[in-house]
DNA sequence: ATCGCCTCCTGCGCGC
DNA sequence: TGCGCGCAGGAGGCGA
């Protein structure tokens, strides 16, 4: 489920809930994921107040007095708002009851998400401290892009997702916004101008904003319905339209695999 | 430093 | 209806 704009949209929905509340119960029904949820995490975070909910590329950081806890949604993880005393079903991992009763539930089939403590600046932790810039940030433009790029055989697409370079570009909106951009996501990076990473990273900003933006007109549903956010009603111009035709030219969607991952593109629009 | 490949896991849709 | 297969929105970690 989760790309950037999921992400954000769970993190909007979700912390006004809990935001200044105190964790009253810590329930961990499953702490198998891609690492161990720490055993101690009860002890570290009951009775204890959540000072703020923010978020780092697709990493949730649950702000407490003496640490954070960094939560990640992997492929195919959730967190929803649920009143207190609601049954677990399956794959749900994790509960965090607060004195409001409302409790944040942590679900994940695949189990490549994470709930991690770090007593220390989150901002120092191994999984954050050598990421990229936000692709929301001024920091984050086209400039960036064509210099961080020049040594980079990579093709473009591999090269945009990784998060070195910059946070959350997930397979979904690289695919789409190459296509905004006009180019193809085989082309190596060191051979993309800087005028087209401009546009590049303009229609990387534009994607997100507006599928953030959509994701926020469910955010009403997703606190009390079954977390269902829109991800399928959003319009996708590539992405998973193989053998479909573009909505410019007629032509017809190509699929490749990059890097095991799937990549779709036009190949009359996307020439650059 | 950079790159490609592998891995973790479950669920779903497809073709037979 | 059942089964096997391939694929899935992420990303850390490895060896070369």
């Amino acid at each position: 489920m989760p790309e950037l704009p999921e992400v954000e949209t769970t993190r909007q929905g979700i912390a006004p809930h809990i935001e200044n509340k105190h964790i009253t119960n810590i329930t961990i029904n499953n702490g198998r994921l891609r690492w161990p949820v720490p055993a101690d995490l009860p002890e570290l975070l009951e009775g204890k107040p959540l000072l703020n909910v923010s978020r780092r590329a697709k990493y949730l950081l649950f702000e407490f007095e003496h640490g954070t806890v960094i939560a990640h949604l992997g492929m195919s993880g959730s967190m929803r708002i649920v009143s207190a005393g609601t049954v677990f079903k399956k794959h749900d991992h994790i509960d965090w009851q607060f004195d409001n009763g409302q409790c944040l539930r942590y679900h994940d089939p695949r189990r490549f998400g994470c709930m991690l403590w770090t007593p220390d600046a989150p901002e120092q932790h191994t999984l954050i401290k050598n990421l990229g810039p936000e692709p929301l940030h001024d920091t984050f433009d086209g400039k960036h892009l064509h210099q961080k790029s020049r040594t980079r055989s990579i093709a473009v697409k591999p090269f945009i997702m990784n998060s070195a370079v910059v946070v959350g570009v997930g397979n979904i909106y690289a695919s789409e916004a190459l296509y905004a951009a006009g180019i193809r996501p085989t082309r190596s990076a060191k051979c993309i101008t800087l005028q087209q990473y401009c546009v590049l990273a303009e229609e990387i900003k534009r994607i997100l904003e507006k599928s953030i933006a959509q994701g926020g007109t469910t955010l009403r549903d997703f606190v009390n319905s079954d977390g269902q956010p829109g991800y399928f009603a959003q319009k996708l111009s590539v992405y998973g339209r193989k053998g479909e035709t573009c909505n410019a030219c007629n032509s017809t969607i190509k699929h490749i695999v990059q890097a095991q991952r799937a990549s779709y593109y036009c190949p009359t629009c996307q020439t650059g």
